[in-house]
DNA sequence: TTCTCACCATGACGTGCGTCATATACACCT
DNA sequence: AGGTGTATATGACGCACGTCATGGTGAGAA
């Protein structure tokens, strides 16, 4: 048994009896690419731990367009987190980026492992701070140009996919808060100097260094 | 004793044993607006928690601007948590926005709270729960018209501050991400239709509900 | 093969807002 | 009273980027 929750790295210091008790109501679920997980505004019933695949945060701004405000990847596991913390809504929603495997967790079996286990709610601390360096720093590159933002996203893409990643410029451009159009004019000129080749649905990173040097560049005052 | 940490809401759990040891080590330390409680980018050793004041969450861009991603207030509390999670460096600046008075605990004793005290660490997701769930509206509404940012922003402000609130133009455009003599002209719009009055670093909310409805513009698609 | 539908690419145009420049007014100090 | 520094206010100008428009290309379906 367990044979789910048992591969999830956040679990592996749950003991066995527990992850047993779990797995009658934790549900292992498949999403194709662009399905949903969950949706903003609607009441926050259950965690959900990313196992396979890609999922990005979205969520609307007032006038109606969405914007990536994050994505979490295996390795940051955990959406849906308002189910836990007593809210009653998700404050964004959830779109499998690529197919993905997710399990699902009811809150209240979530929150009775922070009560109960003890270093479990340190680890989702950390998994929760590391997330939110990432929001500031996507907060103080939002007035940064655009040709940044689309850096930092591609960089932030290789750290999961490696030096190819798999994604269109329409949704490179909403990670980056812009639009494809503006997306696919600076990539061109990346193209053109080099840094990167692309097509259609891919694209490569040739030159990484120089996308990371747009970011560090005017250490100034 | 424990005259300080028994006063900080976070800690109403806690042991008055264990109160009174934290003590040894905890200090009560005061800041004069603008002061500086610790540096981006410096070894983070200790946790803050802010017990009367205001302190802005400053980050620097790569062209070198101040951003102020966040305000924390004393009912936030929690600032520098990046000692608690074995980052090496604070990820932002914690510059007191207002007189201030802290109590620093050094990251050691605020792991252990976070180890042995059962519920604690409860109590601090929720807190950063709620934190990033302003990152992430912030992050959404950073592409809105100027605005509608000023509007967030000022009604932020209205939540901990009342009516009138003390804050300058400068101050003001740093949280909304713009420049004061933006600030200044969009406000002064404000002014003329009679939303707001302000005067030399003070500004009253006359009809909120003007700047909210900017908020929910446009529920499309 | 051809049809269709994403995706990729590039041009033209308008504008929100950043930037610079200049002026007035209030607070505080001596 | 006068001097200095910061806050407020407004105009002029330019550019990055959003928006609209038009066309090309590869992939999968019938």
């Amino acid at each position: 048994m367990k044979s789910f929750l048992i591969r999830i790295p956040l679990f592996r210091a749950i003991s066995p009896t527990r992850l047993d008790a779990l797995e009658t109501s934790a549900e292992l679920r498949r999403f194709r690419k662009g399905e949903i997980l969950f949706k903003e505004g609607l009441p926050a019933e259950s965690v959900w731990l990313i196992q396979r695949g890609w999922v990005y945060l979205v969520k609307r701004t007032p006038q109606g367009t969405p914007v990536t405000i994050f994505t979490v990847t295996p390795e940051e596991v955990l959406c849906g987190f308002s189910a836990v913390v007593g809210q009653s809504a998700y404050y964004a929603s959830a779109v499998a980026a690529t197919d993905t495997t997710a399990v699902r967790v009811p809150h209240a079996d979530f929150a009775r492992l922070l009560r109960d286990q003890p270093g479990f709610a340190e680890e989702v601390l950390a998994i929760y701070h590391t997330r939110m360096r990432h929001l500031a720093e996507a907060i103080s590159l939002a007035q940064a140009p655009v040709e940044q933002r689309l850096a930092y996203a591609l960089l932030r893409l290789r750290a999961t996919f490696g030096k190819t990643v798999p994604i269109t410029h329409h949704e490179l451009s909403h990670m980056a808060g812009t639009r494809w159009e503006t997306s696919i004019r600076i990539l061109s000129a990346m193209k053109r100097k080099g840094w990167i080749i692309s097509s259609r649905g891919k694209m490569t990173l040739l030159l990484p260094r120089k996308l990371r040097a747009l970011l560090d560049a005017h250490p100034a005052g």
